[in-house]
RNA sequence: GGGCGCGUAGCUCAGUGGUAGAGCAUCUGCCUUUUAAGCAGAGGGUCGGUGGUUCGAUACCACCCGCGCUCACCA
């Protein structure tokens, strides 16, 4: 089938056709002339997209040209393009090409344009998994032969995006989003900065990384796992507010909702605490919502979700108690160990009470949040970079956003106390020997940095995969990341 | 990593212990308002890979590769 192309490349070629063309200046596009056309009105237009559908009859043909708005209808008739025509009938789906012409409907009332120059921009060599559409008694589309193949549309996006335009729509949204929130960070006074993505210690969160090793310097280095580190040694140099949009690494296992590279949003504010960055939370979303959708009610999966202010605040520790009973900060670890098991949680591997807390939470509480809710005031344990609660023994001010019952974002009132902070180090090195190999490791640079002094500080993250697919209704984050991890096959 | 399922033409899919089929796409011819264009004809496959059972395997078995769902893992 390629060599069949290839050779009407060939004969295309000596009849001095130029068959990978340079430039064309384009007027209009498919979306603009079907939004701009008045009846009986000869527009000229200029336009340029991809071959669709083809139905080539003997001295005129009709087309669908596709571009990045849309498809449209062209005619060409021998009469009025002379051997372009017959350079025409070489071409094929896939081909990619620029038309001149005016503007006209068809006696079936469809939209379409009477090419009077027809330019081939660039020959395609390699037939294209094309699906055909009818529209049934309803109106609906129907698409037959659709290029389904889950595997070979995440391999091969490209193809993905030209054949099944729905696909473009989350990207477009995706970007949207991103941008919308940085406009809103900047419009608050917040710099966008970039800190190392390889770093020789890697902390901000809990999880293992990857490690790659640099020749010069003959050391280890590790692919971040959060930017929060970096950034707070930024505020300690005295910014009013930095924010960074990028993408960490955690090697761990993949599934729907986890790609080994991901992409995070991370804020920190100075002279602020939890209590704003939650009402923050909650203005930034509206805005996105608002900006990029015009709304606030959505549906996600089913659920009906509704990202208006102001969200449910649930205390994580009186949740759980008003779900089982049990207070589990007073609570010792056989009783966490009873109501976990209750629950139906395998708690053979799982040592300690901030985890069994952890567990119980997630099992219990968790899938219940599906109105966009912020669960506050987690165990210490828990948050080895947050500061204690200025009321509460034993918990941090800390919360996360949940949203159809996934978590959405993390926040915290920042650790600045670089004594308590060295402590709470000290403490994941033991669990770390204990085993935990997800524990924070110890960042002395990070304490000498407290010890300058750090003014009290909100920070935040919020995982932009999990946003998007939140906001465009996906169930996999392998749909609203382009090239998402896939298995080496050797061919 | 465990369990279940899947892999047949470019795409979507049927199929059988006797060496493979359909529609669309492709190619040839006809066709100057078609639209899943039409009509007439044609070509196209190491049936994911490697072994095994068998006179004979695409089918049955084993292993491998890849994918999906799910569980585990995972702030």
């Amino acid at each position: 089938m390629i060599k069949r192309r290839k050779d009407e490349l060939t004969e295309l070629r000596s009849r001095g056709i130029e068959t990978f063309a340079y430039e064309f200046d384009i007027t209009s596009n498919s979306k603009k002339i079907k939004d701009e056309f008045v009846d009986d009105e000869k527009k000229e237009v200029k336009i340029a997209g991809r071959i669709m559908a083809l139905r080539k009859m003997g001295k005129a043909s009709f087309a669908h040209i596709q571009d990045e708005f849309g498809r449209i209808q062209i005619y060409l008739r021998k009469d009025d393009i002379k051997e372009q025509y017959t350079a025409f009938k070489l071409m094929d789906i896939g081909d990619i090409i620029g038309v001149e012409g005016y503007t006209f409907k068809t006696k079936t009332g469809e939209i379409s344009v009477h090419v009077t120059n027809l330019t081939l921009l660039t020959k395609s060599l390699r037939p294209l998994p094309i699906s055909k559409e009818t529209v049934d008694e309803e109106g609906n589309i129907v698409i037959h032969d659709q290029f389904a193949d889950i595997e070979l549309r995440y391999r091969q996006r490209y193809v993905d995006l030209i054949v099944n335009p729905e696909v473009r729509d989350v990207f477009v949204l995706r970007s949207k989003i991103t941008s919308a929130m940085r406009r809103f960070l900047e419009d608050n006074g917040y710099l966008e900065v970039e800190t190392p993505i390889l770093q020789p210690l890697y902390g901000g969160a809990a999880a293992k990384p990857f490690v790659t090793h640099h020749n010069a310097l003959d050391t280890e280095l590790y692919l971040r796992i959060a930017d929060e580190l970096y950034l707070k040694r930024l505020i300690v140099g005295g910014f009013n507010g930095v924010f960074e949009i990028s993408k960490d690494f955690r090697n761990e296992g993949m599934d729907k909702t986890h790609n080994p590279e991901f992409t995070m949003m991370e804020l920190y504010v100075p002279f602020k605490d939890y209590n704003w960055m939650m009402s923050f939370v909650e203005k930034m979303i509206l805005n996105i919502c608002e900006n990029v959708f015009g709304k606030t009610k959505f549906n996600y999966d089913g659920m009906n979700i509704d990202f208006a202010p102001k969200w449910k605040r649930v205390s994580m520790i009186e949740a759980i108690e008003q779900k089982t009973g049990v207070n589990v900060l007073n609570a010792d670890e056989k009783t966490l160990k009873d109501t976990a098991k209750k629950l139906g949680c395998d708690i053979s591997e799982i040592n300690g009470k901030a985890k069994l807390i952890d567990e119980i939470f997630s099992i219990a509480i968790q899938p219940e949040l599906i109105e966009p809710s912020f669960v506050i005031d987690y165990p210490v344990e828990l948050s080895p970079l947050a500061k204690k609660h200025r009321n509460i023994e034993g918990v941090v001010e800390r919360f996360e956003g949940y949203v159809a019952g996934r978590e959405i974002c993390n926040a915290f009132s920042e650790l600045n106390d670089p004594i308590d902070q060295k402590k709470r180090f000290d403490e994941q090195a033991r669990f770390k020997a204990e085993g935990d190999e997800e524990a924070h490791q110890i960042d002395n640079d990070f304490i000498r940095a407290l010890e300058y002094g750090m003014p009290p500080t909100a920070g935040l993250g919020i995982g932009i995969d999990r946003l998007v697919m939140l906001l465009t209704n996906q169930t996999s984050i392998r749909d609203v990341i382009f090239f998402p991890q896939m298995k080496n096959i050797t061919k």
